[in-house]
DNA sequence: TTGACATATTCCTATATCGGTATATATTGA
DNA sequence: TCAATATATACCGATATAGGAATATGTCAA
């Protein structure tokens, strides 16, 4: 067997730089294809295939104007990605679990007037 | 040119699911090949494969402890992939600071607007 | 040392890729 | 209808893959 096609589902998708690129120019708003090449500096050939990659796994959608084809992102097929991340972001980020969680009582010590900086032992076990 | 090794980058490793769920049990914490096997029910040799590959976008870090390899996870390597799809949030989630976001793309889309369709100039990126 | 256990590596093959070049398709205007 | 513009597709070649099977490496225990 081979690796997954990069038109399987958005992992693989983007899991190619450029492609990733593209989305990135297409945050910014709608999008004509020769606008694409003209910011991205490519050959024509090469955006239109990782647009048609794009556009298979539902990343972007299209829109024909005249002789343009207009491109919009449609990040919500994204979200399987982000939450899958999002799961380990306590990993390499245990400020945050812990001051989304404490930053109401920190703020009460505070404004009590008296605030103690324990030593914080990091543990990544919740 | 083929497709970027699976070994380049985050995107790459992680575009496989089976990495994924590699991932996903040593979440759990610290495991040995063969409870990773005993856990995923694939044969020994795959899931050693994925374990490289894991191991050479540093994903995950290794320990031996008598004949047994603990395998923990090493998940700030998922950071550059978070950090990437954290800036799509805005596209699926309304019910974050819509106004400020909002805010920004309409100005994105004026100083896009301003670019015509038919004279294609490389402008400055960025 | 020998054998059992734990894990990694090698060899194999079908497959899908990315980039380049050339060309096809579609739309508009004269 | 024809030319120009805008975009997509076809073809090619080199390459790396994932899984399977077999085997190599490494470690402990008797």
């Amino acid at each position: 067997m081979a690796r997954a096609p990069t038109t399987d589902d958005p992992f693989n998708a983007v899991a190619e730089p450029k492609r990733r690129q593209v989305l990135d120019v297409l945050a910014a708003g709608e999008c004509a294809v020769n606008d694409l090449v003209a910011n991205l500096g490519w050959p024509q050939p090469q955006v239109s295939k990782h647009l048609s990659v794009l556009r298979q796994v539902g990343l972007v959608h299209v829109r024909r104007d005249g002789r343009q084809q207009m491109y919009t992102i449609n990040a919500a097929s994204l979200k399987p990605i982000h939450d899958w991340v999002k799961n380990f972001e306590k990993f390499w980020d245990d400020h945050l679990d812990r001051i989304k969680t404490t930053a109401e009582e920190k703020a009460k010590k505070l404004a009590a007037g008296r605030q103690k900086p324990s030593s914080s032992k990091p543990s990544s076990q919740e």
